[in-house]
DNA sequence: GAGAGTGTTGTAAC
DNA sequence: GGTTACAACACTCT
């Protein structure tokens, strides 16, 4: 479920709390979550984390490798310290100091006790040591996530109007732009006042306009809470978000328009759930 | 209990 | 080439 606004949650908490851990023992107990030799990290010192899009990126000190971590739906990082609390914040739910779970695929031990927790129920997600040469491939160096400057209107114009799929799904292609995923999608489409099932290429420049500026407010909107915890996501201390709060359509289907007082629709494109206001999004 | 649905994305098939 | 369908997996909801 992570989508940028959760891994970039995510990210934030992880430099706090890992920077400087020197790795001890990397246990690898589902095969398919981890690729590479897990023992080859014995020894390395964390340098920071880092983030392209939706793929967390571990640095090392003095080490040309790093690892890359995709939670893809139900990935969770947490880390345990032995302590109720980190981060300064409310306490750690229960749950954490038990763990391992039967969910969790990797840990990883550091050398002073403490442990990072990788869970993933479904299984989709994955850690990979790579070398520095392979990073482009893994994380679409080029194409620019909404975070970052190359991502403009004119940038986002020019996408759109190279498709006719439905706006929502160009908006979801990775390979495209990095970052949105269906949550933040689907609010942002709202935002702008623009149907998830608009044809890509009939927008015009204003609405683009509209578009990139609701795309930039609702990422920074779910950072600002924390990522958005409808079901799986945690952060690094176990404790969920508060964006699913503030969704704006995402969920609320039946429900009233705060804008217009449409009622909120629920169809389905490319297969996943997509929310809308028929009446006041054109 | 069966069947549908779930935040992602790579691959196969049309 | 563009676009759609499905699979990977495990759980919750209807």
């Amino acid at each position: 479920m992570p989508e940028l606004p959760e891994v970039e949650t995510i990210r934030n908490q992880l430099n706090k709390v890992l920077r400087g851990k020197i790795i001890k023992e990397i246990e690898v107990l589902r095969e398919k979550s981890f690729s590479g030799d897990p023992t080859a990290m014995r020894g390395w010192k964390i340098q920071s984390i880092e983030r392209k899009s939706k793929i967390l990126e571990v640095l090392f000190e003095n080490q040309p490798d790093i690892v890359i971590v995709h939670l893809k739906m139900t990935g969770q990082l947490i880390y345990v310290n032995g302590e109720k609390r980190i981060l300064g914040g409310h306490p750690s739910p229960d749950w954490v100091n038990q763990l391992p779970s039967k969910h969790t695929r990797v840990i990883w031990n550091f050398d002073d006790g403490t442990k990072l927790f990788f869970n993933d129920m479904r299984v989709f997600g994955w850690m990979k040591i790579i070398n520095f040469k392979e990073y482009e491939k893994y994380t679409r160096k080029t194409v620019p996530d909404i975070t970052e400057k190359g991502f403009t209107t004119k940038y986002l114009f020019d996408i759109l109007n190279r498709s006719k799929k439905p706006i929502k799904l160009v908006l979801l292609d990775q390979d495209k732009i990095g970052g949105l995923g269906n949550i933040y999608v689907n609010d942002a489409l709202y935002l702008a006042k623009i149907r998830p099932d608009r044809k890509s290429d009939s927008l015009g420049l204003g609405e683009v306009d509209s578009l990139h500026a609701a795309v930039v407010t609702v990422i920074k909107r779910g950072i600002k809470y924390g990522g958005a915890s409808a079901s799986n996501y945690v952060q690094v201390s176990g404790l969920g978000g508060t964006y699913q709060d503030h969704f704006l359509v995402y969920k609320k289907e039946g429900e009233k328009c705060k804008r217009c007082g449409g009622v909120i629709k629920k169809i389905k494109l490319g297969g996943r759930g997509t929310f809308y206001c028929s009446d006041c999004q054109k």
